[in-house]
Order: structure tokens, then sequence, then C-alpha cells
DNA sequence: TTGTTACCGAACATTATGTTCAATAACATT
DNA sequence: AATGTTATTGAACATAATGTTCGGTAACAA
């Protein structure tokens, strides 16, 4: 990719994200992304349509870098079995909580739904093979949807009261599911 | 009330109503509801503020219809016992089906989260007193935020699949839900 | 060196929000 | 029925944000 590219495109996620910091992502316009970065206007459409376009390739840059390959490179933390839900969802909340900075401004509420969405459908994909055990009669569907959704709303509660640590929020959250049960026995 | 103002807040709340039924809610611009209720421009800033305004009356006229007092008038359902937890789910269900036309619109993905806020709102007052049984060390706030994204979530899950009742959908959402115990017993 | 590509900035069209104002029609009161 | 009050109207206006166009300039790759 061309350097110049390079540079207009992590200038914008940079100026993005320190607003996501300060306001909510419904609140931020164009204008300030343009004026933060400094980038000509017609610059910014260049690389990307709408805003919603930025949110999302925002939110592809935060799971690539959670479903990062390799022997778990990252410092921060290391699970040598991460395929146990435990260690899953608390390998998750690791990388969020880096990104914790801007991320209650792609949570709140007076965000427009967008962002969640795009969270969602992330997190769908990587609870999948985690649900379990539904009780008879209950479309699965429902279950997957459930779980989901009580994640996410962990994540905002977590963006809340940082108090807490990766390992606490996750047994609030596996606490809270009882749908969700380890394939791998914990 | 003088009677022009109320044809024109009821012709704001029907046209309101209707273009949810087709679009959601950040997608509908004051101009659209002022041309499908057919009143001028300064007539509608003159009752509401602004769109969200008109958004939170319309939550609160449905739930002041849910809250409505009188030993069970309404003809679609009748429970003589709606203190205990499965009734009282079930009558809100009841009542949410009847707007469910253009409820769907008020919870789409698309809304901005302030819909949804205000959803959540009530049903926190209304869920409160069930929230029981709450694991050791996991804090009561979590527990009811948690309650409550789960019946707002099990509600639009619902709207995308109207053809389950109310009792069944009410099921669905206890099973799911651990943390509610019913403090009459059942 | 040369052709390509990205960036710039200013101007422009478009769309939606919210306000102002003078005229008109509906209302309540006596 | 007369009168004062209040709601509605429509047009005009200000403001703000989005997205596009275009000619010029600078960086890049060969």
């Amino acid at each position: 990719m061309d350097r110049r590219q390079r540079k207009t495109r992590t200038a914008i996620f940079r100026a993005f994200t320190e607003l996501l910091a300060r306001e909510s992502y419904s609140r931020i316009t164009i204008s300030e992304i343009i004026e933060a970065a400094d980038v000509g206007r017609t610059t910014f459409y260049a690389h990307f349509e709408t805003k919603d376009d930025l949110l999302r390739a925002l939110w592809a840059e935060i799971f690539a870098h959670v479903l990062s390959p390799g022997p778990a490179k990252e410092s921060t933390h290391d699970f040598s079995r991460e395929d146990s839900l435990a260690g899953a969802v608390t390998h998750i909340l690791y990388h969020l909580r880096d990104s914790r900075a801007y991320l209650r401004g792609l949570l709140s509420e007076e965000t427009g739904g967008a962002s969640v969405e795009y969270f969602k459908e992330y997190m769908a994909a990587l609870l999948e093979k985690y649900v379990r055990n539904a009780p008879e009669g209950i479309p699965e569907d429902y279950v997957l949807n459930h779980m989901v959704c009580d994640f996410v709303e962990t994540v905002r509660w977590w963006m809340r009261h940082p108090e807490y640590s990766p390992e606490e929020i996750c047994s609030f959250f596996l606490a809270a599911s009882s749908f969700l049960r380890d394939p791998a026995g914990t």
C-alpha cells in the first residue's frame, strides 16, 4: 500500500478513536474527524464511503487483533488453552480492555445501533460453538442471540465499572449465562 | 385540552406509528412526519421539541397503557394474579403485541440507542422487584441490567418471529433468566 | 525522467433541523 | 353574537452536516 495512503488511513483512525474517547459515535461528525486527522475532505471520502464505513473498518481492526494468530504473542496475558470457554472469553476481554479508551464511545447508549450490531456479529461467530444445552423447545438462534446480547451488555457494564478485572467480568458473564456450556469441560 | 391540540397530537402520533411500521426510527425525518400527519412545520415544534421528544412521548403512551389500572379491563387477556412473575411478563407481552406493527421500527437494529433506552428504563422499573438470588459476589445492578437487556432482546427476537404466543415467549425468557425468581413462588 | 496516483482546498448542491413572523381560523367566555 | 385568546399555517430564513466536483500540487514507482 502506498505510504501516503497508509499515513492518511492511520491518521483518520487515530483521530477517530481519540474523538471516540471523548464523545459517542453518533455525535461525532465527519468534519470533526477530518479536522482532527488534518486531512482534506476529498481524501476522507477517497478512503471511506461514509462514517459508518469507517466504523465498520474500526471494528474489523479490533477483531483482527483479537483473532490474531500466533502462539499468544501478546504480552499482557497468556492462556495456553484458549479453546476453553473461560479462557476464550477472558482472552477477548483482555483485548477489549486495550481498546477501553474509545470502546466506551463505541458502545455508549447514545450510539446508534450500528456499532453494537457490528460487535454482535463478531461475537456471534466467536460464541457459536460454545452454545450448548438449550432447554427443550427453545429455538437455537434465540439462545445464541441471547448469549451475544449478554456478552455485549456485560462489556458495556464493564466500561462503566472499569475497576473489575477481565477474570472477574468473565465470571460474571459465565454465571449469568446458563446456556453456555464449555465443550472442553470448563 | 383544546380540541385542535388533541387533533394535531393524535395526527402526529398516528403518522409517526404508521411510518414506524415501514421504516426504522432513525430513518424517519420530521418532514416526513409533518407531511404524513398533514400539519404545519410550526405546529409540530409547538408540540414536540425534537424527534426524540416525540419518541419519548410514544413510549410513555405505550407504557401508560401497559400500566393502566382497573381490574384487567383489556379484552385480549386476563390474569387474576398478575403479581406473579410469569403473569406480569405475559401481561406486558400481550400489550406489546398490540403495538407490534410499529414496535419493530422502534426496536430495529438501525434505530438509534435512544429508543431502546427508553424501553429499558420502563422495564427496569417493572422487573426490579423480581430480581432475586444473584450469586454471591455479583453486583446487583449488573444483574438487573442483565435481565432488562435479556427482556428487550427477547422482544426484539419476537418481532422477527411473530408466530410465537406471549406465553411461549414468556417461557423462553424465564428459562434464559437464571437470576429471575418469582417472589410469589411461580 | 515520466506517467500514475494520492492529496488538497475551495466551491457547490443537497438535505434536514429548527426558528421567526404575520395572517387566519378555531376556541372559550360573557 | 361579540370579543379576546390560542392554535395552526405557510413561507422565509439561518444553520449545520453530508457528499461531490474539479483544477492544481506533491509524492510515488518505473
